[in-house]
RNA sequence: GCCGACUUAGCUCAGCUGGUAGAGCACCGCUCUUGUAAAGCGGGGGUCGAAGGUUCGAAUCCUUUAGUCGGCACCA
């Protein structure tokens, strides 16, 4: 019998007879390596655990400490999800997709014919057929098949037969088998049913085959396993906990703001209190801009469409755009949706020089997009929304430079927010499709070359995503997580030298010719109005830091007529040095205001009753804690200065 | 926009197979009136998302429609 040669990751080699099984490797080892072993990888592709060994290489074993360990479980309990249901026979002629793992779980596509969809009303039994599945153990194994006998295996799943024809001529194929259920299967699978003890089903959605949206619609389930119970238990809790932090409850909650039928979709309205947030960072990101050369400006939400003609905008977007106004004389209006051509309008409203760039005009510009109705939520996607815009134009020689200090100021702005959990992502053209980007090779090879170069000078990691450009120029997008896992850009900085050409943009040179192009950088470090908040609401849970607050400081008079004038008088010294405070008047025990205040997540609550009064002092408790302190009122007042001036950085 | 689920008081929700609406919180009133997470009693409030239909009778069944939610697609 022939020998193969395994290296493994330690460097160590070893001999072993052609044929092997990877959970033989592994005894040979250690039992209690065999026992934790999941899978094994040969040269970078995953063997079964019971999957015979034909030749040597690199080789390496995937144990349950191995965080890839998670993704195998969770591919495999989606070949149990299919299992199971065929096994139902209200499922038995279901069809199939695809069932890969996911983030925090995995999914399958299943098509059961119209009107006979899963729904989570089928998921107990489902999960009971699972767990019977897992009782009998049964043994996974993979191997290669012809591609006439996966046609065959699969005639009556159109779905992976489609799968089947995709792959390329010379792609072997392989089949995983668990009993009576074959899977089209590239491996990376738990040695048996067995090993999938702690699982569930949580949510199903339709989703079209194959991400294309002219494609069927199929019934995607979602799910996630661990490998114990405990870390199941944590996960959905944590999904539940993730609801708690949800924009659209505490907005109610806490009366920041409401969407309404009788207003219209898409278009929230803002209470007081969200207002209150809402104006906090207006204020801030302005005099930050102002601060950095920025010239602040207001152009008006209503523009003849012509601009967007020749921006390229209403080509591009006219489905997601507010139909046109006929103005009946010839004139058409468009409720904007972006602002740049206003701004270029700016740039063009008279000659510039060279010496004039990099010119920053800047705006919270309003804008209108007809978003589709499915896409709308709560204050994240919205129809009418507040940009936080800035269009720098440069010369083509300071493109990088300027660049840089956008992308600092967006930084030191998420310090000052306490942004810690975000990611660069280089946004390019997708090579596969440049129908939609506007077409000239050299300018994206040029500006995407630009890009990485300028963030590998500034040191910073980032990951690059072919086809989420804009359509005039790459981009850099800083990408965040929402509570509830959802991706989100929170800024971006877009190169642009179409709009320029558009818009025929020039500037006199040192030369004194008035026929230098400019180039163009869009950027939003805090996006939009709407969404910001919204992901503000979500990362404080509601408790907002003291500068955002609406109210920042809650007073309760110990007895209303015997110190309502005191507390009063306090409320006026805090305001006039700009704090936002109230004092409660209701009739209520002050147990009961206490527990108010703190439901509404106030970050300071003063009692105050005779000691205060006579000593001119404040009893202060802070936002989540029991304790309290006492104080005299210009100390509070101080303090609370103090901690409005730090915004939401982590305190020194 | 697509698929599915959902829509009952300001909010969270109950209302079995059709017999014309209910709770808690909130709100208002009264009683109580001084110290850190819910005092007691009483009251007002809903054409059950909308429109059509079936029926002696519809919150409940059917159709259409709108919105919300979960995803997908889209996201300048």
């Amino acid at each position: 019998m022939a020998e193969i040669t395994l290296n493994f990751p330690d460097g160590a080699q070893k001999s072993y007879e052609a044929g092997i099984k990877p959970i033989e490797v592994a005894s040979s080892i250690a039992k209690s390596l065999a026992k934790k072993s999941v899978s094994a990888k040969l040269n970078g592709h995953y063997v079964g655990m019971n999957d015979p060994l034909t030749e040597g290489g690199d080789f390496q074993l995937i144990t349950t400490a191995d965080e890839e360990s998670l993704d195998i479980l969770r591919h495999s309990t989606s070949h149990l999800l299919a299992q199971a249901m065929r096994r139902l026979p209200k499922f038995a002629h279901a069809h199939f997709g695809v069932g890969p793992f996911i983030e925090n779980g995995f999914y399958y596509d299943t098509d059961n014919g119209a009107g006979n969809q899963v729904s989570v009303e089928d998921f107990p039994e489902i999960e009971a057929m699972m767990k019977k599945i897992v009782k009998e153990d049964l043994p996974i194994l993979s191997h290669e098949i012809s591609r006439a006998e996966a046609l065959e295996t699969f005639k009556d799943d159109p779905y992976k037969v489609e799968l089947i024809n995709d792959l390329p001529e010379d792609e072997p194929i392989s089949v995983a088998v668990q009993g009576e259920h074959i899977e089209l299967d590239r491996g990376g699978l738990v040695p048996s049913t067995g090993w999938i003890k702690h699982f569930k089903l949580v949510s199903v959605a339709g989703s079209y085959w194959r991400g294309q949206s002219d494609n069927a619609v199929l019934q995607r389930v979602y799910g996630t396993a661990f490998w114990n119970a405990e870390d199941l238990e944590a996960d959905l809790q944590r999904r539940a906990e993730a609801k708690e932090r949800d924009h659209r409850n505490i907005g109610r909650d806490l009366d920041l703001f409401f969407t309404s039928q009788k207003v219209g979709s898409g278009l929230p309205v803002w209470l007081p209190n969200g207002a209150t947030i809402r104006r906090q960072v207006e204020r801030y990101i302005v005099d930050k801009e102002l601060a950095n050369d920025y010239l602040h400006v207001y152009t008006p939400v209503l523009s003849n469409l012509n601009l967007y003609k020749t921006s390229g905008h209403w080509d591009h977007y006219r489905e997601d755009m507010f139909p046109p106004m006929d103005m009946g004389d010839g004139e058409f209006l468009e409720l904007r949706p972006m602002n740049c051509p206003s701004h270029i309008s700016v740039y063009q409203h008279k000659p510039r020089s060279y010496r004039d760039l990099p010119l920053r005009i800047a705006e919270l510009g309003m804008m209108h997009r007809y978003e589709k109705s499915g896409a709308l939520t709560g204050l994240s996607r919205v129809r009418e929304m507040t940009l936080n815009d800035g269009h720098t134009f440069v010369a083509p020689d300071q493109l990088e430079e300027e660049f840089k200090s956008i992308l600092k100021m967006t930084m030191a702005v998420y310090e000052d927010f306490n942004i810690t959990d975000y990611r660069f992502r280089l946004s390019y053209r997708d090579p596969e499709n440049t129908a939609k980007y506007f077409d000239d090779d050299e300018m994206w090879e040029k500006s995407q070359a630009q890009l990485k170069r300028a963030m590998d000078d500034m040191g910073l990691d980032y990951f690059e995503a072919p086809g989420e450009a804009a359509f005039y120029g790459p981009k850099l997008d800083i990408q965040t997580k929402t509570a509830l896992g959802g991706e989100e850009t929170l800024s971006t900085i877009q190169l642009d030298f179409l709009l320029p050409e558009r818009f025929d943009l020039t500037y006199v040179g040192e030369d004194g010719q008035d026929n230098h192009r400019p180039v163009m950088l869009h950027r939003g470090i805090v996006g939009t109005m709407e969404r910001f908040t919204a992901y503000l609401i979500e990362m404080y849970k509601g408790a907002f830091p003291t500068w955002l607050a609406p109210l920042q400081v809650q007073i309760i008079p110990v007895n209303n007529g015997a110190h309502g004038a005191y507390a009063n008088k306090i409320k006026q010294k805090l305001q006039e040095a700009g704090l936002r405070a109230n004092v409660e008047t209701k009739e209520a025990k002050m147990g009961y205001l206490i527990r108010e205040a703190q439901t509404k997540k106030v970050p300071y609550t003063l009692v105050l009753g005779d000691d205060e009064q006579d000593n001119q002092t404040v009893t202060v408790r802070r936002y989540g804690q029991q304790e309290t302190e006492k104080m005299s009122a210009d100390a509070f007042k101080d303090l609370v200065l103090k901690d409005v001036a730090n915004y939401s950085r982590v305190a020194e």
